[in-house]
DNA sequence: CAAAGTTAATCAATCGATTGATTAATTAAC
DNA sequence: GTTAATTAATCAATCGATTGATTAACTTTG
């Protein structure tokens, strides 16, 4: 019960605290607030996780392995190279529509120098490794002729900066599409499926060879 | 003599002001960082601005007013629409590859919840006036039938968010490009025109109808 | 022109508040 | 009864901001 019950808090503050950096920011975020949102007293913050940045480095270690590996499964799989990146941007979208915070989190932390820590690296290694991922099948897709040359790099930017901006400038985003809030159902509902839409006619229109190229 | 030397010392505190604030975000500035790197003595700054976050404040409203300017002009010059967007994208990503500090600073203004501050409000009505007038070229040249029925708020997320992207993961751009570092140089002479030139494709491939679909 | 008066600019020192972190004491669990 | 979990109290350090004093530059006055 002990064991059960300690394993439920630390999740619930990691919950928390996800939010919260993602709100906040970290230097925007202290350790009261971050205690006092989780109900809990701020000793245990230490206690648990050993500092702020701990706790930070927590956050963002429970998510990055597990997407990675989903990542890699799809491009490592026999299909063509349209359908594994349709696959893994359908992935993206969707990882980063149920962890809008997470996903500012590490945006943040790459816009960001913060001194003195090692979340950091571990965020752009991982960032670089699925980044990396997209590049390799961009590069076999014009490899096999499936995919007109383009600037792998810059279509790699495109699809993850499009995505980004979406989610990290929600405000904005509301504004435009004139809804005085956008909550987790508007996004869900709406945004996803738009974005996902607009992502895959976008890079098939920019991807594939025309037929009056042929 | 005396007035000239106190607007370049004013000056040149917004300058390093917009470095540091973009380099290490608002809360992560610390007023003493922002005075010592500056060269002066601390109180200045409030003698200055009032506060840190008028000096946020100043920060920004210099940069944004002018620039708002530049992009109404084009928008309402008598061109095919496509001339438009062509003009507006590359005056975005030459403003952005001038001042990416500045950039910085307002994309994370619109996704962090800073409390008690009127410069959000600001940061958030400008830019949502830039965007608005990249949506109704868009919308206009749609209604000409010069662009294909695209998803317009899509699309011009897809811009925004593709050159902000790039310009804010610069640690992990120069990771993905195999740069040790990413300098004002590179960033002048490589980044920019590959930049340039990959949206001004997707954005043909994209927005204009092909032969195949005529 | 020179002395007195006035203003703006600059500084070191310090304010109260808040930061992240730690302690020692207390409670709960098995 | 021993270990683990939790708390209130407190730590030094730093935060943004303000103070009163000092300097420099310009204006007014005689």
């Amino acid at each position: 019960m002990a064991e059960k019950e300690k394993i439920d808090k630390k999740e619930h503050l990691l919950n928390v605290a996800e939010r919260v950096f993602g709100e906040m920011g970290y230097d925007g975020a202290s350790t009261r607030l971050l205690a006092q949102e989780a109900g809990m007293n701020m000793a245990m913050l230490n206690y648990y996780f050993g500092s702020k940045d701990g706790l930070l480095k927590a956050v963002v270690e429970r998510r990055m392995s597990s997407t990675r590996k989903e990542f890699e499964e799809i491009a490592h799989q026999d299909m063509p190279c349209w359908e594994k990146i349709n696959q893994i941007v359908q992935l993206y979208v969707s990882r980063v529509a149920t962890s809008k915070y997470f996903h500012k989190i590490i945006f943040r932390e790459i816009s960001v120098i913060r001194s003195g820590t090692e979340v950091t690296d571990f965020v752009l290694e991982n960032l670089y490794q699925n980044v990396m991922l997209v590049h390799r099948v961009l590069a076999e897709g014009i490899r096999k002729g499936e995919f007109r040359e383009v600037d792998i790099e810059m279509t790699v930017a495109g699809i993850f900066g499009t995505v980004n901006y979406l989610i990290n400038s929600r405000r904005l985003a509301s504004k435009i599409l004139k809804m005085d809030l956008m909550d987790d159902h508007v996004l869900q509902e709406e945004m996803k499926p738009r974005l996902l839409a607009y992502l895959q006619d976008s890079l098939k229109t920019h991807l594939l060879i025309h037929e009056t190229e042929k």
